[in-house]
Order: C-alpha cells, then structure tokens, then sequence
DNA sequence: AAAGAAAGTTAGTCTAATCTAATATTACTA
DNA sequence: TAGTAATATTAGATTAGACTAACTTTCTTT
C-alpha cells in the first residue's frame, strides 16, 4: 500500500484540514455534508485513507489526522488557497468560480510550479508603485476595455547602487 | 446521450486535435502512442466521441472531427496553449514541467478564468516599461532570493489626460 | 499475390468512485 | 430509561476508464 493518493482522495483530506481547523473534531456526517458526497462513499474514502496511515478512525468515532495526514493535507490546503488568491486578487475572478476552479484544479499543479505561485502573487502583491495595487486596476481595466488606461506612464529611474 | 464530456474524454480530443494539425490524418495507434494509452482504451474512447457527435469514424478508418468536435477541441486546445504560455513565460516553470501541469490543470479552468488569464498574459507582454520583460525578470529575480532587484525604482509620471 | 507485419477491434477483467437500501450503533429527548 | 432520531457502516449495484489476450482487417514487402 504505497502513498500514492489519487486527486478524489486528496480532496477527501483537504476537507478534513477545513473541517478540523474551525471545528477540531470531524465526523463522516460533517465531510458528507462539506464535500456533498453520501456517508457511504465518504467511509470508504475513510478507510483508504486510514490504511494509507493519514487518518485514524475507529469505528463510530471521531476522524483524527495523523501527523503525516496534517502535513500532506496542509500541503494540499496551500495549494488551494494560493490558488484562491491569484484567482481572486489577481486575476479578479468571481468568488464563486474561484472557488470551484481552485478546487478542480488544485492537484494539477507540481509542487514547484506552487512554489511560483506563491513567489508571484506575493510579488505582484508587494510591487511598488505603479504596480501593486493600481497595476492590478489596470489589468482589470485591460480586461474590462481591451486596452491599457491612459493617464499615466512610468519610468525607470537608476540609483546610484 | 448529452453533450457533458468527462476530462478524459476532452483528453482524446485535445490530443486528436494536435495529430490533425500536423498529420492531417489521424489513425487510432497514434493517439495511443500520444497519449500514452492502448488502443483498446482509445478505440472505446472514440466510440463515444462518436455517439457524442465529434468525431466520425467507420471501422478500420482515419479519425475525423466534425465541425462541432474541431470548435470544442479548440477551445480545449486553446486553454492548454495560454496556460503553457503562462507557466513558462510568466512563471518560468521549466517546460517538462509546464507540459504536464497544463495536462492536468487545462480542464478545471471555467471559461471565464480562461478568458482573465488570456487578458492577463497578454497584458503583461505588453506592459510598458518597467514592467514587461524587465519586470518578469525582476519577477524570476524575486523568486530566486526572495526579494526584488535593488537598482532601480520607479515613479508615476502624470500626464496630462 | 501470398505471407507476415501492423493496425484495429472485441471480449472479458480490474479498480476507483460513486450510489441506494438495509442494518447497526450512538445520541437525544420526553 | 425507553424510544426515536441521527449517524455510521455494510452489502450490493453501477459507471467510467483502464488493461491483456485473442481475433480481424488492412498494409507492406518480397
């Protein structure tokens, strides 16, 4: 029994992480509910996960991450919320699609490719003037319009380094 | 029979489009070898390609789109050509890696995201001075120690408008 | 044109992921 | 505390997508 987990059961742990971080306790009702899967399919899912070693559960108990589950499913949780911020913030999508591509796509994405990511949107978010935040309007007014806003330009402007 | 296509099934097509533009006839053993799957697998795929009206193909004969699968593939195409270009121009994943996180992630995107991120690319490759080239590579630069090139600021110069 | 190679198809099996229906356990409440 | 409601599990069926092995058709090569 390797540690490969397909994309359906990462998603499986992922809700777990959510469901753990504002209720600290998760029951199969709870991820049924969360992830709109029957109770049936989500033991399942419960039990693979468990003999992979993610999760500890007792039958009719409470589902308990083990260590490695934490650090797998936080990894995942990353990838999403990462995912859910450049969909959102930059790229100014809806709050809905955001959060249904994340989810679809949050597997997809190699480990460093998420690692960019994550360097790009913190980059993008610390740009400095023009960029940051009114480079971000004027990507959406680029969008909006087809063209760039006019009413600024920039230049470079050397230091002595 | 309803037009909703599993990934895989948009897979097929995507890969059946890329034949068609540089063989201009598609037989069944070339998907196989492209896609990395047997024959068997990719004659069922057909066949339901074909009952969904995308493809026609009698027995023992080439593979053809009809009008209907060439725009869907297309569209597919299209998702998987801006997320390369965002990965490696923008992100400058290494291009193994764009390849195959595009593979994954091409069918998540709503169509909606997919149209911000074409507007996204594209404004960011015609970004004026000091964005553009100079600032992906501030960006690679970022990524690589954490924090931006020293050398240069930039300053908004208001024009009158 | 006949034989062998390549390509395509059919048949049957397997796995993952889902479901419903039925059963078992636990929790709540009157 | 007894009965009901909620939750959890088991059993069994279904679907999609993959495989191998065996068979059929088409192509190629001598």
């Amino acid at each position: 029994m390797g540690l490969k987990l397909t994309s359906n059961i990462e998603d499986y742990l992922e809700t777990i992480i959510m469901l753990h971080k504002k209720n600290r306790v998760v029951r199969v009702r709870d991820i049924s509910r969360k992830i709109g899967l029957s109770m049936p399919s989500v033991c399942a899912a419960i039990e693979v996960l468990s003999k992979k070693g993610l999760v500890n559960h007792e039958k009719y108990g409470y589902i308990e991450l083990t260590r490695e589950g934490e650090n797998l499913g936080e990894k995942i949780y990353d990838s999403h919320k990462i995912l859910i911020k450049f969909l959102k913030e930059i790229l100014n999508t809806d709050p809905q699609t955001a959060e249904k591509d994340a989810c679809k796509i949050e597997h997809g994405f190699s480990a460093n490719t998420i690692k960019r990511l994550i360097a790009f949107v913190k980059f993008v978010e610390t740009c400095p003037h023009p960029e940051g935040a009114d480079w971000l309007k004027s990507f959406n007014y680029f969008y909006k319009y087809g063209k760039r806003p006019k009413g600024y330009k920039v230049r470079k402007i050397k230091e002595k380094s």
